[in-house]
DNA sequence: GAACTCTACTTGTCTATACAAGTAAGGTCA
DNA sequence: TGACCTTACTTGTATAGACAAGTAGAGTTC
């Protein structure tokens, strides 16, 4: 090998070593592996740089140690992937489309059940509700229809959504610490047909969130796609 | 419990200074944040702690390191999360539900040009082919279309599908090693929405995952789930 | 002014060592 | 047999020191 690129750093060859038996096969979920004793004289590096690999393998959930015990492969029953819920607007332009976004409603309101009860408010407190339309290359492709608590964001109502979207003006604003989702499958309403310009009998994905700011729900949001335009996607590895 | 708790270890502090002071915005997206040497001597440990710490913080995505420069709060504008593209019988026992699979078809075929391309292989090559309907206490809430790589798993039409599930066997068989899914909502087919027992107008959440062994495909897979009995959903701290 | 060098500071990696804490197995003793 | 102790081995954490590599700015030279 031409000594050009820098040579690999040794606790990564420690880790693609054992990622590979793994890989491969040549250790399955809960065989016990080498200890890191073993694997010094192995590789004849200190102690403390196959900790770091076998660290990073363990937060990359490839394996599981046991203080006493020893390392283990662990098990992979579950898939698990990074799945990024992106702006919008970042998301269009990456794809080299152009993004445009028309506020249809930007006003003060009175929290229903439902929204008090996602934002930790109580029933009929003022909330800043807006209805906003995504558009790519002048197709509508989102409607997000979003609450936000009045405590975190005070100035909402005079955010200029159509130069910044309100995702990325709250994440300025309330820095995220939590977030909870569900995704589902569902007709669009009346309203958001119209504004989608698609027929009510088209299948729409949809994206709930609620994002909270140290432990202060922020905002809950509707995002309502539809089906034949849009999709989730992502891939990971393990 | 009257046993003290063991001491918070000393790149705990580290970390947890730092996102603590990332919460509550006290350094905010692409801030400088102290370098290792101040940390140093503000916490009085080694510098090995305080860069495990910070090494850690960049895994979590929560600071960026620039070799030269310093450490930057990350840019935290895309919410990223860990989706569980679960095992449907796990998730349903987890429930406390009742599984139950029934085995409408469990085939070999030809490779349609579309699953060879899913699946690496040459159009019209033998392929199998399994078609599951997953049920939940008596409901069916998934429909399981799957094309498998013979080479991959040659036994896998001499399976019991009602006793452990296509996912489960296969990852035993194959370990996974990199996996793309697509999430979309769409209108079912016939055949599933037969199967389903759901109208043919009725939004379906559609999931669609490829998943490799080794850089090999060893299947693609399209689960129909009626929108109005599944959601995928999940949440995050970030 | 432009190109260059030097220097201070940063992060990236690695070592040798140390002690703490947890587990398992074997031996001892009542 | 059963309770206890010892021992060997494991992982978890922490230290002080070292050198490499990358960056930015100040100063120097042309």
């Amino acid at each position: 090998m031409s000594r050009a690129t820098s040579p690999e750093p040794q606790y990564l060859k420690v880790k693609n070593h054992l990622r590979e038996g793994i890989a491969s096969g040549h250790w399955v979920a809960g065989d016990l592996l080498p200890s890191e004793g073993a694997l010094v004289g192995q590789f004849e590096v200190s102690r403390m740089t196959v900790n770091r690999a076998l660290r990073e393998l363990v937060q990359e959930g490839l394996i599981e140690r046991v203080q006493g015990v020893g390392s283990f492969v662990a098990q992979l029953h579950r898939i698990s992937s990074t799945l990024n819920v992106r702006d919008v607007h970042e998301e269009i332009v990456e794809r080299g489309g152009q993004h445009e976004a028309v506020v249809h409603a930007l006003t003060r309101g009175k929290a229903t059940p439902q929204q008090a009860a996602e934002l930790g408010l109580k029933r009929g407190a003022p909330v800043f509700l807006s209805l906003i339309v995504h558009h790519e290359n002048g197709v509508a492709i989102q409607c997000e229809e979003r609450a936000v608590n009045p405590a975190c964001a005070p100035d909402y109502l005079a955010q200029d959504f159509t130069r910044i979207t309100p995702t990325h003006y709250l994440l300025e604003v309330a820095p995220l610490s939590e977030a909870r989702y569900m995704i589902e499958a569902a007709l669009p309403g009346e309203v958001e047909a119209r504004l989608l310009g698609i027929n009510r009998r088209d299948p729409c994905l949809v994206v709930k969130r609620i994002t909270y700011s140290r432990g202060v729900a922020v905002t809950s949001v509707k995002l309502t796609h539809p089906g034949v335009r849009y999709q989730l996607q992502g891939s990971f590895s393990a």
